[in-house]
DNA sequence: AGACGTTTAATTGCCAGACAAACATTAAAT
DNA sequence: ATTTAATGTTTGTCTGGCAATTAAACGTCT
């Protein structure tokens, strides 16, 4: 871990990778307190503000947390799901936002994946995440209703139905997936708003998660995904004409 | 984006979020050169070094690139899915690791994603993607693999399968759920190996994906689901009668 | 002896100033 | 015209220092 070979710039990269590496490979466990930056600053031979540097580098990726104090430092930060959840999303959202992917693509990622979902939430959902897809679905045929409101009910409806698998790691790998679409929705509810539509498939998957409907669920998110595919279309050659 | 308010510490935790967030909403495009060190400094009125620590906050999420010289500074960087991919993948590392999550709920999760995957890749896969699969398969079946060797190829097996998809989204979700469980997967076919099973299993698979057959596509990864948690199933089986 | 306030030491957070290295531009020399 | 040298800009790193914070050690009083 101490390796640090002396050949290029970007010490503070080649300090942070290689405590990264010992947290990766267990040597330094959750809770573990880093030596003092001074301390860092002699083993590695280089000078303070630039173990500072890596260790912000790490602090960025929540692999550590520091605290002052006599007994405070660096330590091994145990990584939860709720702090990765915002790294996925932002990641996410840069990626579609960067790389220009179509529509077609994310929202084809996306439903493929809430599909996948489906059937294990279906399976175990509990009453109380029945109950905040129940909530959602009627808050959003309520006719005062902001299109960013809309959306921010849409995307709680199916992280509820995401949440209801009970399983934390598909929860977490679907955040970034039904988050980081929002905006791309937003684009297009603007114009093509049919909500009636949306509130109707929302019931429709809920009465079928209730009575444990697998089949019947799997159709009606089937259907949103192709009516989503419509919507985003309908846009697609609206705008169009306007520019040829 | 200038904002900063003075009240607690961690200056450079704030001036990155402020520069994140700007990127985020698309006021600094890709590619866009940032001020340089000491503008940055004056502007948010603290010193280099602190500015340095946000900028390397920023560096560690691939959200900028820096560079020497007369034109260098800091660019907004256009975030890849390959970078994405690493990310991806040693947080979801972390993540098993860190929260004592069951290597049911993991492989669940995995097989879920794959299977929601699958369907798509049997649809549009290449001669490329088979012969990969092919190929990986191929090499399974030699004697004088190692454990390790034979568990990367099952990797690359996988990820062929779900590259066939052709959707950059899915691949980058799906990297994380795959390449995460290698290490679990490691430990278990230390013990409990059995080879031929999988081989032969990986190849029904690469078969049905040739005649684009989604259905058998489908049942052979519930049979290599079902087979690795009956394998997970054994090793606790037989380790618990050892400390009881 | 025990409770309570004070000091002390360790540690991170932040700053000022400086030098080195890399790089592009410009000026000068051949 | 081409090559070479000078120059300026920018990041990378170092030195040294001070402030803020925190827990533990210490001492004092009841």
């Amino acid at each position: 871990m101490k390796i640090d070979p002396s050949n290029p710039a970007d010490l503070s990269a080649q300090i942070a990778k290689a405590i990264k590496d010992a947290i990766i490979a267990g040597s330094l466990p959750v809770d573990e307190r880093l030596p003092s930056e001074a301390e860092l600053a002699e083993q590695f031979d280089v000078s303070r503000p630039t173990v500072r540097e890596a260790l912000k580098r790490l602090a960025a990726q929540s692999l550590i947390r520091t605290q002052r104090g006599a007994t405070g430092g660096a330590f091994v930060n145990r990584l939860r799901f709720e702090d990765a959840y915002g790294q996925q999303i932002t990641t996410s959202t840069l990626l579609l936002s960067m790389n220009d992917v179509s529509f077609t693509t994310a929202c084809e990622a996306r439903y493929a994946l809430e599909r996948a979902c489906a059937p294990l939430s279906v399976q175990r959902r509990t009453a109380d995440h029945l109950a905040t897809m129940r909530a959602e679905a009627h808050r959003q045929a309520q006719p005062g209703l902001t299109d960013e409101a809309f959306c921010a009910s849409d995307v709680a409806f199916h992280r509820a139905l995401v949440d209801a698998a009970g399983n934390p790691v598909l929860s977490y790998q679907l955040a970034g997936a039904v988050e980081a679409m929002q905006p791309l929705m937003n684009m297009i509810t603007f114009t093509a708003r049919s909500r009636e539509r949306i509130v109707a498939l929302h019931t429709d998957i809920a009465n079928a998660v209730e009575r444990h409907d697998a089949t019947a669920t799997d159709s009606h998110l089937v259907a949103l995904s192709t009516y989503t595919q419509e919507l985003a279309q309908n846009v697609i050659d609206a705008r169009k004409p306007r520019k040829a």
